[in-house]
DNA sequence: TTATACCGGACCGCTGTGGTCCTGTTTGCC
DNA sequence: GGCAAACAGGACCACAGCGGTCCGGTATAA
């Protein structure tokens, strides 16, 4: 199916709340606003973090802040940092001694060029994107 | 990882082998060709013939003969044949009611034009073009 | 000092996938 | 007519990955 992982969607999600709202908001507060499980936002949260998408604020009066405007936020990085690395195949795109048939395989390879074109479509779309006219608070909107 | 799944990988390698080869082919001797197992093999060919993308002929001196050449056979169409309809997200294009925070989510269905973007890209590329200067055989060559 | 909230990880049930196998059924060939 | 080859259609199981939860620790503001 193709699919990816539901964190990612949450992640869009609760970004797409982060930046509508602006300034620093707690993990609880963005459950409580997208309607998603409070742990899971916080598992989110957590990664995004990792991944300098976010910057958490401990203690109390704490929270998490946008470190980028949402249209400067490509999809494609939002996914890299939940999913890890965009690459369709197992036999992964440089990677060698990952399968057993490549010596007789006939696509060794070959399959970057996908890899690339759907690297590409997604890092054409933002969170911003995404988020759509909803954005219509702070810095997002002062940006415009 | 946005990975698809191994059995789309080895679908676009028995038909590569089966474009190079040309003509009706045995699940066998496909293995022997592509170096893989030969139970996976035969469960990818049932698939694919389920969806109209090879034909299978019964009896002795049977086998698998391509539908199509395969310049004509987009990605898009093995992948969708193996994986299902291509889809990112698990809050689907039109169903409604999948997810319970449809109500407050603020990307309530904006996935839609990215799948139409990722669906594009893969929709521009031949397993021909997987396969590469591999097909120097039969009716592909012909139809060049 | 205390309450708040992030941080880092461990933890478990579940689904889906990869892979194998077995029982028909069809068809060509001896 | 019988036999072997090869597809058709399942059932079946082991494993990994994911979704989701929880807990102990730490920093910080009131
Ligand atoms: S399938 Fe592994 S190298 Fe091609
Ligand atoms: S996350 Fe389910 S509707 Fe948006």
């Amino acid at each position: 199916m193709l699919r990816l992982s539901k964190l990612t969607d949450y992640a869009v999600v609760v970004l797409a709340r982060l930046g509508a709202e602006g300034g620093v908001q707690t993990a609880p507060g963005l459950a409580a606003g997208t309607g998603v499980a409070e742990p899971t936002v916080a598992k989110v949260l957590k990664i995004l973090a990792h991944h300098d998408l976010v910057e958490g604020q401990r203690g109390a009066r704490g929270g998490y802040r946008l470190m980028r405007p949402l249209r400067d936020m490509p999809l494609s990085t939002v996914i890299a940092a939940i999913e890890g690395p965009i690459a369709l195949t197992a036999c992964v795109d440089n990677g060698f001694g990952s399968c057993e048939a490549e010596g007789v395989c006939a696509v060794r390879g070959r399959w970057d060029p996908v890899n690339r074109a759907i690297r590409d479509a997604l890092a054409g779309i933002t969170i911003a994107d995404l988020a759509g006219p909803t954005v219509h608070a702070s810095f997002s909107a002062a940006a415009e």
